[in-house]
Formats: C-alpha cells, structure tokens, sequence
DNA sequence: GCCGTTTTCGGCCCGACTGTTTTCAGTCG
C-alpha cells in the first residue's frame, strides 16, 4: 500500500460518485483530497494525521484511514455495486457526461460499450428525450475512433503536431500573434490535446484555411470565439483547439488557456478574495475590466512574482518564493553535446558557433565512448585527437569556453569505457548507461555507483534512460541514486532532450544534490531543447543555486579545476 | 464533502459551444 493507492482510492469514488449522479461538489470534494494528497512531498508512512492536509476534512479522512488500515474500501464497494462498471467506460467519450450515461442506462438498461453501440444502431438512443440523431451519430462514431487512440501523447510528439498546425498558421494572413497553450506550454510530459490562442480579426478566414487541410478529419465544434478540430498526422489521431483573440484581452487568454485547470482555480480564488473576478477577458476590477500587456504584469497585479508557464500546475506555486529558482535565463552553459566524432552531425567548431549564438560562456564536447560502436564511439586516440583539437579552438575564442570531455559508457559489468590517465587529461568526464538495460535494479545501482565511485566522473547523463512514452528504461533506485550523488559530489543530469527529460519532475523535488541541465545535442538545433530541461526543473522547483551550468564563466572554470574530492570537504 | 480576518451555513471558477430545445441543460476546458 502506498499513497498512489491512496490517490487512487479517492479518484475512483469521485468517478463513481459522479455517474451516480451525487453533488458535483461531493464529487469535488474527493478530487481535491486526492490532489492535497499528491501535492504533499511526504510518503503515505510519514503522514501522521491526513485531515491535516487541506481539503480532507472528516469523510474524506476516514475513508483514507479506513483504506489504510484494512486495504478496503466499503464506500467504494458500495458504489460499485450500485453503478456498472461498463458505465466508466463511457466516460471516455466525449459528449457523454454523467447524466446522459445516467439517463441510457436508467432507459434503457444499457451498461456496457458494446450495448450502447447496438442501441445507437438500432436507433434506441436517439429516441430518447434530449437526445438526438446528432447526439446518436457522434456516440457511434467516438466509439470506434476515441477508444483506438492513445489518450496521451508524449511531449516529442505533441511538438511535431504543434510544427504541422504552426506552419499552416504562419501562412494565413491577418494573424497578428498565436501561442501554443495548454499543456504543450507548461511543458508536461504528455498531453491529451493541443491547444491555441490566435490574435486575428478574420477568424472567419482563419477557420476555413484550417479545416481545408488535409491532415483535418473532423470539425468538432465551430464558433466566433473557438475552433475545435480533430488532425491526423503520421497515423496518429488528436485534437487541437483554437481560441480567437480580437482586442486588448491576449495576455489574460494566453494565461487562462495555459492553466492549468488547478493554477487558474487558485488565481481566482485569490481574486475573489480582493472582490475581483479573473476571466479570460481580464480582470473584473471595481473600475473596470483591467487587461494586461505582460504576463508579469498580470501576475504582479495580485502581487505575485512572475510565475513561469512549467510551473503552474497545482496551485501551491502561488505561496512559494517562486524568486530562487531557475529561470531560463540563468542558464549559461551546456555541457553535453555531440560532434561527428561520434555521432553527431556537426564539428566541434558548428558546435561551438551555435553556442555562441545561444550567447552561451561555456561547453562542453562529449562525444560516445569506445565500446558504443553504434554511435562511432571515440578510441584513446581518437579521443586525445579530439581534445587536441578542442585545445586549439578553445584558444581562438574570447567569449566562449570550450572544455573537452566525454560521454563515457558505463559498461554492463560496472566498469569504465576508458582508463583514469585518460580520463585525468580530459576536463569534465559524464558517465551514462547505454547498454544491458535489462539488468536488475541491484546491477544497475552497482554500475552507477562504480561511476559515481570514479574520481573523474563529474556527472551521470539521462540517470534512467528513459523515453516518454517509448520505454521506463532501467531501474533505478532513487533514493540511492540521491545519496550517492551527494556523498561522491556527482552532478546529475537533467536531459533537456522532449525525448527523455529524465530525471524527470516529480523525482527531482526536494532534493539535497546539485543538477545539470544538458541538451544532448548531436545537431545544432538540439541545442534549443534547453528550455524543455529548464521546464522540467521548474516544475520541481529546483533553485539556480542547484544547477551547475547556472554558474558564471568563472565559477564553473573554478569548478572544472578542482578535484571533484576537493569539493567534498569544502 | 470541505471550508471560514466578511461566513459553522452557503457557497464551491467561469465562459463557449452543441444539440435539442422554444429558453437551456450538458459537456468541456
């Protein structure tokens, strides 16, 4: 039993609840325990009394306690057996609420999918009062699409769809200024939609350039204020939402539609409470209806800083000292890239140029190892070549530091691809796992130690080798991984890559390590991936003070010229 | 069901669009 349980306990009563037709609030009230359970940083053990927590109240607390102490759940169980299961199901497609799967199944006796589609075809459903041919139709049809599809892309994805509607976009005239929001811009892992917000006057035209596209298969709702659509791209199926924009409102809808649900639920509630009212028009003030030019602004209004897109999630960013923590800004390195030494697709010297338009002080070239051949791994030599080379370039340059280094595998058996006279010659060593990810959680968490073990090695890449969406990686056990970290002064990494973006936010809070944030770039452009990783600390509110490559030119040269044990007894 | 420097009762964020309605309920974000 653990607070995953817990969360899932409560979510499931709330959804049960909900197609039992109980208060909205009532149904509410067990979303909101279950997110204060979430937001809280503490294990389900360390928890000594649960209606501490704001949103558990009585009810809610006994039925968490219940739970823990027996592992059941008799309000569950009593829900379950007065609501079909098959009745969740239905749920899952979209204009079916509650109270229409309600209404079927009280009319009709229907309680599974496969039921409801032989009523919509036998027309059973439309006959119904407030229901319609309409209503029939589109049950049908979500029935055979929705239910195919995955319900969440992950973000690598979601940024190619963003590509496909941003280069029509580009191409429609009149559009003043368009963002992607939602949670695309909060930089979530996965999204179940796109979502944009359009500065135009014509949105008649804007609409009809877009729904003439190919890649559009379906209208799903049309309006003055809103386009919604359904594209395919790639063989994969999602919906993308456009709201017109026409007048000074952009900044409070550009805010309002990249939420989230739970961050925007908070600003009202701190409106409300100075008898002002946040809609996506402005803010209802005694004088007015007040609009923005910044998002700074808007959040200044309600004398809060600045809170960046990634970090607005739970609401709980809006009573922390957002001040300390990384901005994008603040990065002033990168210290993980790849040439055409390995695998990458430009020189060191392209590398370099590109940094320098980033207006970047410092980077390191890492490129593969012996033993990963798939990447053209460097041997000893080529690897000395390499940094004799580096050498050369590193001294034509005034604003910009270049440090040789390596990506060097951590082999299955836990040792090092190179020696330590190579690696003493080198000036920042990372380690990383590319191989035998099939290994046990103990394996794994030997060869990372025999890494972090290393006096050369400063920092371990992409810790679990994970792609969203794609494959977990290996196991890692990260609680060890963070105490090693901190007794062997090795720096991890935040993969700035949409591919991985491991670790990921929710393992990165509240701990007690210092953090890189990496691009990986084996490209010129991957450089831009930057911003992904610095998101990713975001949301786990990381400080600067935390980051490495936040140091200054001279800090991290500092750095790179102490021993790694000389930190340890700083 | 939860909550309270206006409240222990009466609220609980707010608005757009669809479909089935003759003025609005339901759904969605």
């Amino acid at each position: 039993m653990n607070k995953k349980d817990v969360i899932r306990l409560l979510e499931k009563i709330a959804v049960y609840m909900e197609l039992n037709l109980e208060n909205p609030f009532k149904v509410s009230a067990y979303r909101k325990a279950a997110a204060s359970l979430e937001t809280d940083g503490r294990t389900l053990d360390e928890i000594e009394d649960f209606s501490a927590l704001k949103g558990i109240g009585k009810g809610t607390n006994e039925v968490i306690t219940e739970f823990v102490r027996t592992g059941e759940s008799p309000v569950l169980k009593e829900l379950e057996d007065k609501v079909p299961s098959g009745l969740v199901r239905m749920l899952k497609l979209p204009t079916l609420g509650p109270k229409k799967i309600a209404k079927i199944h009280d009319a009709l006796g229907i309680s599974t999918l496969e039921d409801l589609k032989t009523a919509c075809e036998n027309q059973e459903v439309s006959a119904l009062p407030g229901f319609g041919k309409k209503t029939e139709e589109n049950i049908l049809k979500s029935i055979e699409t929705v239910l195919n599809r995955p319900e969440r892309y992950p973000i690598a994805r979601v940024l190619k769809f963003q590509k496909v509607i941003t280069d029509v976009i580009e191409t429609i005239p009149g559009v003043e200024r368009y963002d992607m929001t939602g949670s695309g811009r909060r930089t979530k892992e996965t999204s179940r939609d796109l979502d944009f917000i359009v500065k135009v006057e014509d949105y008649e035209m804007f609409t009809e350039t877009m729904v003439s596209q190919p890649f559009v298969k379906h209208v799903v709702a049309q309006g003055d204020k809103k386009l919604s659509v359904e594209i395919e791209h790639d063989f994969d199926e999602i919906n993308v939402d456009f709201r017109f924009v026409n007048g000074d409102e952009y900044i409070s809808t550009l805010q309002h539609f990249t939420g989230s649900k739970d961050h925007n639920v908070k600003m009202r509630q701190i409106a409300k409470a100075r008898g002002e009212k946040i809609s996506e028009y402005g803010v209802e003030t005694h004088d007015g209806v007040k609009t923005f030019s910044s998002e700074e602004e808007f959040y200044n209004y309600f004398e809060l800083p600045y809170i960046p897109p990634a970090m607005r999630e739970t609401g709980q960013e809006t009573d922390i000292d957002v001040t300390e923590i990384i901005k994008h800004s603040d990065i002033k390195g990168d210290l993980h890239m790849h040439t055409v030494y390995s695998d990458g697709a430009y020189s060191v010297r392209d590398m370099v140029e590109a940094a320098r338009r980033k207006g970047y002080s410092y980077i390191v070239i890492t490129d593969h190892s012996k033993s990963l051949r798939v990447a053209n791994g460097l041997s000893d030599e080529r690897l000395l070549e390499q940094l004799a080379e580096i050498r050369a370039i590193d001294k034509e340059y005034d604003d910009i530091d270049v440090y040789s280094g390596t990506e060097m595998d951590i082999l299955a058996d836990g040792t090092l691809d190179y020696p330590d006279d190579i690696l003493s010659q080198l000036d920042y060593v990372i380690a990383a796992i590319h191989s035998s990810f099939q290994q046990s959680e103990e394996d794994i968490m030997k060869r990372l130690k025999a890494a972090m073990d290393n006096p050369y090695v400063r920092h371990i890449a992409h810790p679990t080798g994970r792609l969203i969406g794609v494959r977990d990686g290996y196991p890692v056990n990260m609680d060890e991984l963070f105490d090693y970290a901190k007794q062997t002064n090795t720096v991890l990494e935040i993969n700035a890559n949409p591919q991985r973006l491991d670790l990921s936010s929710d393992v990165i809070a509240n701990r007690d390590v210092m953090f890189t944030v990496n691009t990986d770039a084996h490209h010129t452009d991957h450089l831009d991936f930057m911003k992904y990783g610095v998101d990713t600390l975001q949301k786990a509110f990381v400080k600067k003070s935390q980051v490495l490559n936040a140091m200054t030119r001279e800090e991290f040269k500092a750095f790179i010229n102490k021993s790694k044990q000389s930190d340890i007894n700083e």
